[in-house]
DNA sequence: AATAGCACTCATCAATAGAGAGTGCTAATT
DNA sequence: AATTAGCACTCTCTATTGATGAGTGCTATT
């Protein structure tokens, strides 16, 4: 464990990281801040610090410069601290952006992505409630030809899905809405991993209770309304613009590349699920190779229901977080708010 | 007008600068090609070319570049030269990535963009046909509350839009399916712009001929159906990360922005409307003040009906046009094939 | 335990010099 | 009259050098 004076230097060397991106030396860290210490003390104090890991030195003879392990135990203790809000100019900027003619969700999502980049100048990733967690409004299939059906989804976001759903023999229309009939009383108003759990079940007990073409119709829904949500993730993608100043054009395109391969976003998403509120991920690393020296920062928000998505910025690991997480934070929230208004 | 030595001249130039993107000088040209000429001779060609605007020095004692006027006569050149063609392999590749499970035609359109993106390793750009030149295939209208209702415009690419129709009062659903049925028995098989157009001038001449109700619906649905084209443009864009090597990280930062940006790219857009065929703008400056430096080969496409969009890649002023000009070229026309067949 | 002092390291920057590629001009050649 | 050889000149590029200064670790002192 680190003791009170390594906490603060590992703070301060940290802070002024941040604030200069170059490498902090003990004079640099006294001039800047009143620790009541002598260069030489911090220098030892530095010294341990860096057997454990919490601070390298890039050559012999430089300054300090905090690891991922240090940029970690530095959020830690940010994230303790709850005093961290926003400006009220920012906030006052962050509502004035968000709010506008109404737009179904997903287009609140995606304002609400473009808004975070442009406020974090940093690059900003929404990710939409998964379509399972959405609430069915209404369902319609409509005869396209004799081998497909589309099925036409509203849920009560205002959001609409077309999924076209190959049949194995031809319908009439009366056929299709009768099967889109039965779904609309029984399950309006759940969600739709629901509606697909309990369409299973039934149809499986119930095998005699309904028309064998309706069930049929079922069956063949219930299979098609998933493949959709490989889509979602790089929809809400914002700010490529604001990628980190320092990194060179090379990394700059290596990170379009992975930012490109829906694969290694989906990764991210991972990393974030389960987790409620703020999250940040020192190094990504590990999870995305191109991203070295990046960061995430990033927090969940909820629709009306209880589904939700993670809004968040990626930008360097050397990135203002003191700034950054309460701005993250509040999207969040004023995204949630919108959401649930509608 | 340039002289035969001079023509051949200013194409060793271009052509080597585009191979080597270095100033190219005299003695460089004459290891190059076999011109059969000293290097003072072709000091001077290049003197007279220079003053002509077609080459410049980066500095005096440089050898030349051309400028984009140099460019575009050299592109003229090459268009004019109908023996372009694309290897057998990246043909084999073109068709083998953009086969696969049908999909909508947007999704074609996208496929074809990452392809092209992928073959070319230069940013993609992809327009879809406008909304108007779609054809028309079976509309539903869809009570959602007491002032709005959804239309599902079904164009026979199988592609579905879905907009909001804001209603002046409450409907019930058999009026809403009266005016769609009204819609779809007269106007089937017809462009999107045609029918709007036949609507307003129905409405107008028959006022008496239809259920009032119906026609107030017909109203609505006309003035609804337009404003979501802005959305097109950016959907199809592809390989961000294949940036051209030679510029520096603002620069990419910057072309970021402007790709972000819908204004930009519709005028991009416009740019490239009427023409048919292949088309190839050297420099961008003038269109897209970031992209200097940069230019765009693209060539139209068509689906079935008479509709077409844009496919193309925009590049460094210096690509290999030699080479791009017939990916482009093949890719529209790959595209069009499958865009038919469907 | 904390600090002052000191020798040492190494990135950074500016100045300098040499090489090399290229030019335009002039005079000789075809 | 057009082409070419020769030449002086220009300017970028690269490498070298040396001074500067911020930073360190170690040791002796407080």
């Amino acid at each position: 464990m680190l003791n009170e004076r390594q906490k603060k230097i590992l703070w301060a060397v940290t802070q002024s990281h941040i604030d200069l991106n170059i490498p902090i030396g003990s004079l640099l860290l006294i001039k800047r801040y009143p620790l009541n210490l002598s260069s030489a003390t911090i220098r030892n104090a530095m010294a341990s610090l860096e057997q454990m890991g919490y601070i390298t030195q890039p050559h012999t003879s430089a300054g300090r410069v905090p690891t991922e392990k240090g940029y970690r135990y530095y959020v830690n203790l940010l994230l303790e601290d709850h005093s961290l809000s926003i400006s009220d100019s920012m906030s006052h900027e962050l509502s004035l952006r968000l709010q506008g003619e109404e737009i179904d969700s997903n287009g609140v999502i995606k304002k609400a992505a473009k808004t975070l980049s442009l406020l974090s100048r940093n690059l900003a990733i929404a990710i939409p409630p998964k379509i399972e967690d959405m609430v069915l409004k209404h369902i319609k299939f409509i005869k396209y030809d004799s081998k497909k059906a589309l099925s036409m989804l509203i849920s009560d976001d205002g959001s609409v899905k077309n999924t076209f759903v190959e049949l194995d023999k031809p319908y009439t229309q009366q056929e299709l809405d009768k099967a889109a009939h039965y779904i609309n009383s029984e399950f309006a108003g759940r969600q739709i991993k629901d509606v697909k759990e309990i369409l299973s079940y039934q149809l499986f007990k119930d095998k005699q209770a309904y028309d064998r073409i309706i069930m049929n119709v079922l069956y063949l829904f219930k299979d098609s309304i998933i493949m959709d949500d490989d889509m979602l993730s790089l929809n809400s993608l914002s700010g490529t613009s604001y990628l980190p100043d320092l990194v060179d054009t090379k990394q700059v395109k290596d990170i379009l590349r992975a930012i490109e391969d829906k694969q290694f976003m989906l990764k991210l998403l991972n990393q974030l699920s389960g987790s409620k509120g703020i999250k940040v991920v020192v190094g990504l690393e590990s999870i995305i190779p191109a991203m070295s020296k990046m960061s995430m920062v990033a927090a969940t928000y909820n629709d009306k229901k209880q589904s939700g998505g993670t809004i968040g910025i990626i930008g360097p690991t050397c990135m203002n977080y003191k700034k950054l997480i309460p701005i993250v934070e509040h999207t969040a929230k004023a995204l949630t708010r919108i959401l649930s208004e509608n």
